[in-house]
DNA sequence: CCGTATCCAGGACGATACTG
DNA sequence: CAGTATCGTCCTGGATACGG
């Protein structure tokens, strides 16, 4: 019942974890699946500007990581779903959080960036 | 006062602050400033595995968006401090959050990737 | 509709050596 | 102690074209 596992050790596992939480695209996929199901076409259109290449690199790790499944409904044309799996729904917790923060802290982080740019005075 | 950044628009500016929050040890250095103000090399040394190199990069560009402050001390030998600032620190609660999610799923995640190794059965 | 195949550019990151 | 300099590698991920 103690804590077995601390981020800051160089070899425990939770690095690779935290590895994948932090990938580019897993935040918003994410995000995009709080709803629901969605759709191949359907989360790319949704999270506007990621490459279909990028998509199917992310949800096939995150399959593979348990956070989501895949369910290919057959059909022509293809139906194939992506859902949350309860896993992924805890994950959604911290993660919604995570985008929140950086909507709400936007003009903050811009701020500071031009404020780094500007040296002279 | 609507909703003014999100970050599924593909030219919304969260989406940079996404992107530094995802780098790769921002949640390290956010997560061991936590307790306090810290030297270069007690960082280096909490955070096991990051070099020197990725723990400069690190702290230039969290100084930059204003998540942190580096104090020069002077002297010989030289010391510097670097400690959240209020901005940090607000980063803290969800990042603490992820953190925590990371370390109490390893088993979870670590179980769902050998399933996902052995296809067949 | 749901991807895969291929190529390629850029950046993150590590190793190592060195400095005020 | 607190970095910088240099080099090289790996990997992400974008563009484009194509396939079941």
């Amino acid at each position: 019942m103690g804590k077995a596992y601390n981020v800051m050790a160089a070899t425990c596992p939770s690095r690779t974890v935290l590895h994948r939480i932090g990938a580019r695209w897993t935040v918003f996929v994410v995000n995009a699946l709080e709803a629901g199901p969605m759709r191949f076409t359907g989360l790319k259109a949704h999270i506007r500007g990621i490459t279909a290449k990028a998509l199917t690199e992310t949800l096939r790790a995150m399959e593979a990581d348990g956070l989501l499944v895949r369910t290919d409904l057959g059909g022509n044309p293809p139906h194939v779903e992506y859902a949350l799996t309860d896993l992924g729904r805890s994950l959604l917790v911290p993660l919604r959080a995570v985008r929140q923060w950086a909507e709400a802290h936007v003009p903050d982080i811009l701020a500071a960036r031009e404020r780094a740019e500007a040296p002279a005075d």
